[in-house]
DNA sequence: ATAAATTACTAAATCGTTTTAGTTTATCTT
DNA sequence: AAGATAAACTAAAACGATTTAGTAATTTAT
């Protein structure tokens, strides 16, 4: 077993005391013996046990993060961007899965807060439409930062893409490959992101002077590979003609192209279509799936770096301050829309 | 904030210990005193400080969980197995990402000691080659648990797939396919896995009687889509007729029909190619990949299980007793194999 | 009626650190 | 040379729980 600072104080003939600060850097400790203690420290392989130095610091260096679908590879790349973050300032990473309900969040963030984590970073799961238990955090002066799929009346920093503009870049670029007649499997009404994909949709249309037609537009709750498939049989056998077709998420328009396939619809000849959030899967299918990159890795990053400098201020000014901070998305050009206009 | 035990205490005209004894039960505190000390808990949100509480009992309800590549979709449902038990369990999961490389794998394993982990899950990385720290892990009296990638010589709790068996089915389904020309693209030399898969390769040849030629056999050190491309060029380049290709990851199955693709050439009617882990990926891809089930989910549940059986036995008789477990693979077959023989 | 046993509590130590408030010794002023 | 200052330490409290050993009040046994 690792040796405690007692012993190590007795072995070198020093208080505790005297220890503790000579590892900390304490100015009233002279070099010589600061040197003494260090070099032992390195000799019998201590560290300091993180728990008892919570007890007196209230800092565990840990952070809590809760991701709604771990399955998903786009919160993965979001983790991996946290990850990478918390290591290089040494804090350590525990993880939640809220697979996307409300009831699973609340208890992963009780049982964060009774961990005593520095902070929480979060999506919150689709199914959250009360945010109590967000408050809570705050209330335990504990540091939220929300990403992706975030509440904008919580005051707490929050990391975002412009789904707008994504929508805008995906829909233009439709209309740039000559389509004209272009649907819209837009996504549920709750999530704030959804609703902006769709308003870039109607935004591109508008600007390009192409009429909207609410008939082309139809709602995919739950964002499956199956929806996908189903909505574009729905269009299909409906008889609205369409050269164009924007999907909400990747996943959709992978169930949508599967039915054209079946249909023997050539994409992108016929029809062109475009996701979004550039998952992995869309690299690997043929056509190749062109798609709105929403830079998942980027944003964890940014997330913990959001943690970071709060955590600065709470340190020196005992108060918790918030900053937002949206991302651009990227359009990524592939196989699904390569028409030559 | 949280009220502590000693406000509570207080309140309640108690003394700390009787709370405490409350909560936890003991025998020497009234059923009456017990039910005011639960109820006005609950009334106040009164939840033990952990870090405090380890402090005394030695045990933080955590384990770390190291995975070697956490964009690896396989990995990603070991950790939901892991997480799904441990939630159930009332543990806290700590999640290290060790990159593939024996550095970071050390850092992360001294970092979980001295968070005090109750236990550490892990999958080795590649590149791990000598197992000292594996070792410290049990000389500080914490539970090891290897899962998939692991090390023989070291003592502790394993999991891991029927490898040889997996080979061995793949490329028995190649034969009952009618291939008779079977090439397989093996793994490196060092993680027994890809030993084991090459050696059920090898017996299934000899049990139906097909001659084993070395020429076939190619090396993939990484594993990754872009080797499987080169791989299968330079076969095919080499001048030796294949109709069956089984690979040691779907991945270089993945990039092995891109290049027969790129040639023209068909599979599964031409060659019938087989993978192995059933990653998401090859669901979706054209053709769908056949490959072998290693139950990803399911190991992580037992990974965690096996922990849990050794903590027991660690709480009552002070000793680490460790145990293995083997799981079977499971064949899936879809269109790259799907010719009709 | 007295000793023994039981019940229901509490005081205080403890886990491993950090930090405040001293204390001792040496050094500097004037 | 006496008081002030500085340097280098230490004692002890504190963080928030658990647990051992003990105590007072009540009940039981003889």
């Amino acid at each position: 077993m690792r040796p405690s600072i007692k012993q190590i104080a007795s072995a070198l003939n020093l208080s505790t005391a005297s220890v503790s600060k000579a590892l900390n850097d304490y100015p009233d400790i002279s070099l010589a013996t600061k040197k003494i203690v260090k070099s032992y420290v390195k000799k019998v392989g201590y560290k300091a046990n993180n728990q008892a130095t919570y007890l007196r610091t209230q800092k565990t260096m840990t952070i809590g993060v809760i991701l709604p679908d771990i399955t998903n590879h786009f919160f993965l790349e979001i983790l991996e961007g946290i990850m990478s973050q918390a290591n290089k300032n040494d804090y350590t990473v525990i993880l939640g899965h809220s697979k996307e309900s409300e009831v699973e969040e609340k208890k992963l963030i009780y049982q964060f807060l009774q961990q005593k984590v520095d902070g929480i970073l979060m999506s919150l799961a689709q199914e959250t439409s009360k945010f109590d238990h967000l408050k809570d955090v705050i209330e335990n002066k504990t540091i939220l930062v929300l990403f992706d799929k975030l509440a904008r009346t919580i005051n707490c920093s929050k990391v975002y893409v412009d789904d707008k503009k994504g929508g805008f870049k995906a829909t233009r670029h439709l209309i740039k490959k000559g389509c004209t007649k272009i649907a819209h499997f837009r996504g549920d009404l709750n999530p704030q992101n959804s609703i902006d994909r769709y308003l870039g949709y109607r935004e591109a249309l508008s600007f390009h002077k192409i009429k909207f037609d609410p008939n082309k537009v139809l709602i995919s709750r739950k964002g499956s590979i199956k929806e996908g498939y189903l909505l574009a049989k729905k269009l299909y056998e409906s008889g609205v003609k369409i050269d164009g077709l924007f999907c909400v998420t990747d996943m959709v328009a992978l169930g949508a192209i599967r039915f054209f396939k079946e249909r023997k619809i050539n994409v992108p000849n016929d029809i062109c279509v475009i996701g979004f959030s550039k998952t992995m899967v869309g690299n690997f299918v043929d056509p190749s799936l062109s798609t709105v990159d929403q830079k998942a890795s980027k944003m964890g990053k940014m997330a913990m770096k959001l943690f970071l400098s709060e955590e600065k201020i709470l340190k020196t000014e005992k108060r918790l301050e918030n900053q937002s901070l949206q991302l651009k998305t990227k359009l990524i050009k592939r196989e699904s829309t390569s028409k030559v206009s």
